[in-house]
RNA sequence: GCCUUUGUAGCUCAGUUGGUAGAGCAGAGGACUGAAAAUCCUCGUGUCGUUGGUUCGAUUCCGACCGAAGGCA
């Protein structure tokens, strides 16, 4: 039985990604997978950084803007997606690399999570938030524990959204969450995969990263994509997205814009440490200290990585 | 020049009826398996403006000085 190989690349924003997966796809005749929550959204370009051609330089993306920002998404949705374009990938003999910063996607795919067909759930998530507003959290965690103990001792009551996302799992289900997600859970791995990590040994120089490209996105024209993003009707996740609500305070004329500007730096930066923390438990993740070096020098490190690995 | 208010953690401020102090924000660390660029958890020693005095003991009371804000001239 033969696996199909996958190389992933992950980080933290403005860790180099893109530049680095479209390297060694030309290098190794590959196409690219995104897994990015955002980019899937089209018309959300500057504030996600979503690759431009020039930037792929001929190599083919996948799950790159495709989706409308009034739909929602989610890691299952993701799974599916990407096991859809890796088997098409395959099929006309080029090989895939997973590029993207979500932890969640990268690793609920790379590690075969199966996914049952959830049936349409608005309206339960509608009416559990109205439970909690009228019945308080409490109580509806109270309600989970006693369904299911385990998922109640993993999630803290205070995050709600979890409890939420447990109970409604449960009524949508049928299972204790608890069992959908042993039953979800591959015996093995689908794919033969090796993840490359970027990492920086000095985290003020990601910093600094972030800092100059969101003024760079600002000079590309993000406060007009801001505009119209919010003259569409953008829900569920895409209106998570940073980039646009940091902003809003100032479009709406609440926040002098150097403020917005700042507290958006400062959630970007959070948003990668919380990444650096997600990768960084990984220990099977080969990790590369970028900090000072070119996308040049970053290529050649990884590509005598993935040399030494055999995937390819 | 005089009067009033004020000076406490990087920032905004509580507080101690005198026994060397605590919140929010910022910052740091962590969790995360069907919403994840989301969500959640943990972490607070700082010459309490400076300097004299009163006191067993002062950041807390009194004086002077320095800085800030406002008012009267």
């Amino acid at each position: 039985m033969n696996k199909i190989p996958v190389l992933a690349v992950v980080g933290p924003t403005a860790s180099g990604k893109t530049a680095l997966a479209v390297s060694l796809a030309e290098y190794y005749g590959a196409e690219v997978v995104s897994a990015d929550s955002m980019q899937i959204y089209r018309g959300m370009d500057i504030a996600t950084a979503k690759p431009a051609p020039e930037e792929m330089r001929g190599v083919r993306h996948h799950l790159i803007d495709f989706l409308d920002p009034a739909e929602s998404y989610s890691a299952a949705a993701f799974c599916a997606d990407a096991a859809r374009a890796v088997a098409d990938i395959v099929s006309r003999g080029r090989r895939v690399i997973l590029c993207g910063g979500t932890g969640l996607y990268t690793d609920s795919f790379l590690s075969g999570l199966r996914f049952e067909d959830e049936p349409e759930n608005e309206a339960l998530r509608r009416k559990l938030q109205a439970r909690k507003e009228a019945e308080g959290i409490g109580a509806l965690y109270e309600e989970l524990r006693a369904l299911d103990r385990e998922t109640a001792a993993a999630v803290h009551i205070n995050n709600e959204k979890r409890v939420l996302r447990a109970l409604e799992l449960y009524y949508a289900t049928g299972e204790k969450p608890s069992a959908v997600r042993a039953g979800a859970k591959a015996a093995e791995p689908p794919y033969r995969s090796e993840t490359i990590g970027l990492f920086f040994e000095d985290r003020a120089l990601l910093y600094d990263r972030i800092n100059r490209r969101v003024d760079r996105m600002l000079a590309a024209g993000l406060l007009e994509e801001a505009r119209a993003f919010y003259a569409g009707h953008p829900a569920g996740t895409a209106a998570q997205a940073i980039g646009y609500k940091e902003l809003k305070p100032y479009l709406d004329g609440e926040l002098p814009l150097e403020t917005a500007v700042e507290n958006l730096k400062r959630a970007t930066r959070r948003y990668a440490k919380r990444q650096l923390t997600w990768f960084g438990r990984n220990g099977g993740i080969r990790r590369i200290y970028r900090d000072g070096l070119s996308d040049e020098e970053v290529f050649e490190k990884a590509r005598a990585a993935v040399d030494d690995t055999g995937l390819f």
